[in-house]
DNA sequence: CTCATAATTAGTCATTTAGCTAAATGTGGA
DNA sequence: TCCACATTTAGCTAAATGACTAATTATGAG
């Protein structure tokens, strides 16, 4: 979880995942869309790589990322549970209910 | 947005955190849940601060903390929004709702 | 006023991060 | 085979992070 949070901290990550959302995307396609060097786009997807955000697909010449929404969904609704639901909590949490402090 | 995540990155932060959503606790109290030194929970306490995701009212002698549970939720609510809403939508929080940031 | 307590600041250190250029790897096409 | 393209790795630097101890500040109690 902490990997999730830290790809998330970084505006080029977000960025890049919101890029993803829209459907895979080779490397080179998703470097277009920054003014970084491709060897520090690669230390990022790299970055999401590492905390499961990404796929990496590797066909031909190309290497093809795929967002893995699943995880994404996992980490942030997890940590939302975590804290009783927040804004959405289906349930008013009961008083007597025992808390899960991990 | 990216200060948010990056507190949320550490775990010790993030249980910090869920500590406060039981309500408003001293430095010191919140210190005793863990075995780093004080300073260290300090600079903990100091991040959480930038990220805007508590609120320190000097009372005497201590520092309480309090959670600010609606800027945690509009930075993880507001992301997940911008992801299509990932699994469930949930309600996107209410302009007009009275909401006490302290 | 003086002392003890609560918390932060200052200073240090090792590690990680984010950026770069240059070099290496791998793959498909001529 | 050889070349060009796509991407990653290697190696570097500057800055940020997270931990510590020691020192400082601020406040309430005696």
């Amino acid at each position: 979880m902490s990997q999730v949070f830290k790809a998330l901290s970084d505006p080029t990550r977000r960025r890049v995942l919101q890029l993803l959302q829209k459907g895979p995307m080779s490397a080179g396609a998703l470097c277009d869309h920054f003014e970084f060097s491709k060897p520090t786009m690669s230390a990022h997807f790299a970055v999401l790589k590492e905390a499961d955000l990404v796929h990496a697909e590797k066909t031909g010449k190309s290497v093809i990322y795929h967002l893995k929404l699943s995880v994404l969904e996992e980490a942030l609704l997890g940590f939302i549970h975590s804290f009783g639901g927040l804004a959405e909590a289906p349930e008013p949490p009961s008083k007597t209910e025992p808390e899960i402090v991990r």
